[in-house]
DNA sequence: AGGCCTCTTTGCGCTTCGGCAAACAATTCG
DNA sequence: CGAATTGTTTGCCGAAGCGCAAAGAGGCCT
């Protein structure tokens, strides 16, 4: 009841639903805000409430190994966050850490499995988000397997400035906060190589940015980098 | 109509539907048999039709770059293949190739688009298998991210006997045909390397088979292998 | 049986990257 | 306003593992 179903309209996930189905879903929904740094949920909780970003950009990461977290996922505005599915019973698999404040709509658990269940295009909408994801989570698999650290960055900065770019004088903003140690986590290599890397190509004046700050001034250059076959190490 | 819905029953996908549904599903099936290296369907293709697996394996790969096609998953009887939710106009991301004679049960797209909005708990199932599936890529994502090539091998390994593993006298069969290379594919490494390594344990006796086949002996070894901080290098 | 083809093993040099160590810079906090 | 905290840069070393090259080995086909 607190937010205008004006809005989930426009969602993918309730794009097959009536208006009543989405009136009934926007009432049982409840609003919270949280600050950068918080957590909407942790690795291993009981999964008891269902999460829509609302607004602000949330990172979904997981303790792996010996290295520090590895991030799954930066999730956006309209995106679900956590297992969408009937959880009931289940533990959540990722930390869920907000980068930018951030406000949440969150649904008790049991009212959203009942929706699930009351209303079939709710299971087919996020069917189609999930099917996406995952998608998404295959690219940089296969990103993974098969490029160089400098190439893996490459692919990262141009999905983050497509998935969240805000357009510049001559340049385009992610325009959320992240860290070199957040890119670190996301392209599987270690802080220092990634700055390295970033630093290399900011005197290049491929990309910019200071302190928890990234933008890009020259898109076709990356694109460049992400593709070739060889990169050139050297600084001048 | 050509294989009994009683076998339908027991599926995930299936759970949430009732004996009719099933027997509607069912009796739009046609069946569609596979040899070894024949494929379902490639990369870049129309997505027009809907697969299940009956028996048989599948790997999904997708070509990377310049290295060799990674292999994305590997799908087991009960498992549907390709996109699940409405892919009408959509187009297959990844290869399927039989690794082992296969039947597929097949349903033209349209009809599946059908199934989805009527029987509303067939996108819940499906839900289901997407998300778990997701959270096995998530898996292998973290692997990539965190472990040296043997530790990843040792996990691959360890998953393999999990989802299709055959009891044997003292040991255990993966039971499909598997090559170094679609190892190597599996685990993001080169053939070369990951001969070396699976050499090298067999010496150990931690594991066996000859061409296109694995079987492991020691399972504890394997997961101390998988876990365990350092790897000994030498053989003997 | 012979030959082809696929799959596997092995050796060696070289590059990329991670690990370690240590400043440096920007922010926040007391 | 100085100190602590957090984030970033940089250099050096060593090793993991990739690329290249080539030889075995087991099957399959005619």
């Amino acid at each position: 009841m607190t937010f205008a179903d004006q809005n989930l309209r426009r969602l993918p996930i309730f794009a097959a639903l009536s208006d009543t189905e989405r009136r009934d879903i926007a009432s049982a929904a409840s609003l919270r805000c949280l600050a950068r740094g918080e957590s909407a949920f942790s690795e291993g909780a009981q999964v008891d409430e269902f999460f829509l970003i609302v607004s602000g950009h949330v990172k979904l990461s997981r303790a792996g190994a010996h290295r520090d977290a590895v991030i799954l996922q930066i999730e956006h505005p309209g995106e679900p966050l956590g297992p969408t599915g009937d959880a009931q019973g289940r533990r959540q698999t990722t930390t869920a850490t907000v980068l930018r404040d951030c406000t949440l709509a969150v649904w008790p658990m049991a009212s959203w499995s009942r929706f699930l269940l009351d209303m079939p295009g709710l299971a087919m909408g996020l069917l189609q988000v999930i099917e996406r994801r995952l998608a998404v989570t295959q690219d940089r698999l296969i990103e993974m397997a098969c490029l160089d650290v400098p190439r893996r960055i490459a692919h990262l900065i141009l999905r983050l400035i497509d998935q969240a770019g805000r357009h510049e004088e001559d340049s385009i903003r992610v325009d959320f906060p992240i860290t070199r140690q957040d890119i670190a986590a996301l392209t599987g290599t270690t802080l220092h190589s990634a700055s390295r890397i970033l630093t290399h190509w900011e005197r290049q004046r491929i990309i910019g940015g200071g302190r928890r700050e990234l933008l890009v001034r020259n898109v076709p250059a990356l694109v460049d980098l992400a593709t070739a076959r060889a990169a050139a190490p050297e600084t001048s």
